[in-house]
DNA sequence: AGTGTTGGTCACAAATTGATACCACCCTAT
DNA sequence: ATAGGGTGGTATCAATTTGTGACCAACACT
């Protein structure tokens, strides 16, 4: 009890903290972080995102993509042309995630012989 | 081409960044986050992570916490009491990764108001 | 005429996660 | 004495999520 009134910041009613978690959720999903990574430097269409991102299937890049642009954090822009061209882009909020986003790719990468070491030591034991 | 060398920071290998990819995999899976989160402000046992973290079961927040001990992120320290006493606390490794987690954490808690206007202007279209 | 491109959708299979039961061990209240 | 609860798990099976491959229309290139 002591610090489930704290968990999150703020966390003043149990529906902020339901909306925090649900955000959260969709960030540190499977594939949003890589998305994110991708359009850092701009507009990128479809099937690029989908060549950039290594493993993700059309499926999943395609929801993922519909729930970003649903929560304001992309926008999709349609070239009516033949073929079609659809690009993907950061919108201003979703620019404002760059940086933490950013921030934990660099921690990863900064770490990976670290936890590269560590896991050799878990499983040698 | 252009960009597919600069996905990640120095992807000087493949295998670099696959690393990278498995270390982000792990933060970034539906309960990591919330593991550190709970792990912030020092040891906690275990069936208190369950209680502290909303819809977690036991097996995953069990799954979970020995992945993040494998990378050498969090530490178990078991207490030969009767009941067992298990008490899960932060490395100094994990530590150096709780504020990239906390600014994600903070942003989501900042952004909740403009997210959930944006969904509902993209449910109302 | 065949092959490839675009950005999708659909149905089904595979992988991941959740729910429930169970375990040994003790403490407390009845 | 016995029923119920807490400790930190594991095992099994169901439910959910993700991946796979086929298919689409409209064109360009060979």
């Amino acid at each position: 009890m002591t610090l489930s009134n704290m968990d999150f910041p703020t966390p003043s009613k149990d529906a902020d903290c339901r909306v925090v978690r649900e955000i959260l959720d969709r960030i540190a999903d499977k594939w949003s972080l890589y998305i994110f990574v991708a359009l850092r430097d701009g507009p990128v269409r479809f099937n690029e995102l989908r060549r950039q991102i290594d493993g993700i299937s059309q499926r999943m890049l395609t929801i993922t993509l519909r729930q970003l642009e649903r929560d304001g954090l992309i926008s999709r822009t349609l070239f009516p042309t033949i073929p079609p061209r659809v690009d993907y882009e950061l919108t201003a909020v979703g620019r404002t995630l760059l940086a933490p986003v950013m921030a934990l790719v660099i921690w990863a990468d900064s770490n990976r012989d670290v936890i590269e070491e560590a896991r050799q030591r878990y499983d040698a034991s």
